[in-house]
DNA sequence: TTGGCACTCATACTAAAGTACCAAAATCAT
DNA sequence: ATGATTTTGGTACTTTAGTATGAGTGCCAA
């Protein structure tokens, strides 16, 4: 956020140079108006194309970072989140067990802690909930 | 493509009068320089935005599309792909008949020939096949 | 040191999911 | 019209998944 305002400042100031040398420049006779309007054209592209390309990243950021936290607030330990990547993968309580080291009934025990704190009935409603709330 | 053409020549076209206009306007005395400058600072910051928006638009649209001729190769129909959306949605057997209007025996047949069409073995692994082909 | 929590595992079920095989309709292109 | 494909559905069976319950172990903080 301190980053913001400090990037807007030097922004606004800038503009604001720029605004006077266009007008000295215009008046002391040394460019045409329209040297000026197309380099203070061009220069208010690039700024919208930048604002604009800004905003959108900041769109598309969340969707990737959210996850710890909520990972914490439902209450799901270290072991049970490997089980849900393991279940997003397509794998059977077996193979899980395998790749664990585990048996077969641990994983159950841990999968039917997951669909509770998921709230979903079945593995692939973990899985959907799971993308959905951004913790896979 | 005929459209974009379109779209340039009259934006071109259009920024032409603009400026002959505030060229115009300024020389007469009506305007300020200072509002001409503003009047195409603002055209063209907006001009950025639109073009930068447009451009990131085409960029993201492939990822959604690359679908259909997927689902054609793999010879998955109509009715195989509607249960594969539900499957993904993390709906049960019964559930996906009672909203396709069919009974569980259907699905369970068409869940078999997918999972047979996307060489898995389990729904889940059909889901995360499904994503990495892109056809969900 | 002790209660709480995470992790482990087992047994015994119930409930889904999935396979195999068959077969009647509906749809569709030639 | 007709052969091919799709869609539908059934029965019977095997395999996973999921629930319920109980219990032992290890770790960490109060």
């Amino acid at each position: 956020m301190k980053k913001t305002i400090f990037v807007f400042s030097a922004l606004i100031i800038a503009l604001l140079i720029l605004f006077q040398l266009s007008k000295y420049a215009y008046i002391s006779g040394d460019l045409s108006i329209e040297f000026v309007i197309a380099v203070i054209a061009i220069v208010f592209f690039i700024i919208g194309v930048i604002i604009n390309k800004k905003t959108l990243r900041k769109k598309a950021i969340p969707d990737i970072s959210i996850n710890t936290e909520k990972i914490a607030e439902l209450g799901i330990s270290k072991r049970e989140y490997e089980v849900l990547l393991q279940i997003s993968k397509g794998q059977s309580n077996k193979e899980i067990a395998d790749e664990l080291f585990v048996s077969e009934s641990t994983v159950k025990t841990h999968v039917s802690n997951l669909l509770l704190k998921l709230d979903a009935k079945r593995r692939t409603q973990a899985i959907q909930k799971a993308k959905n709330i951004g913790i896979i």
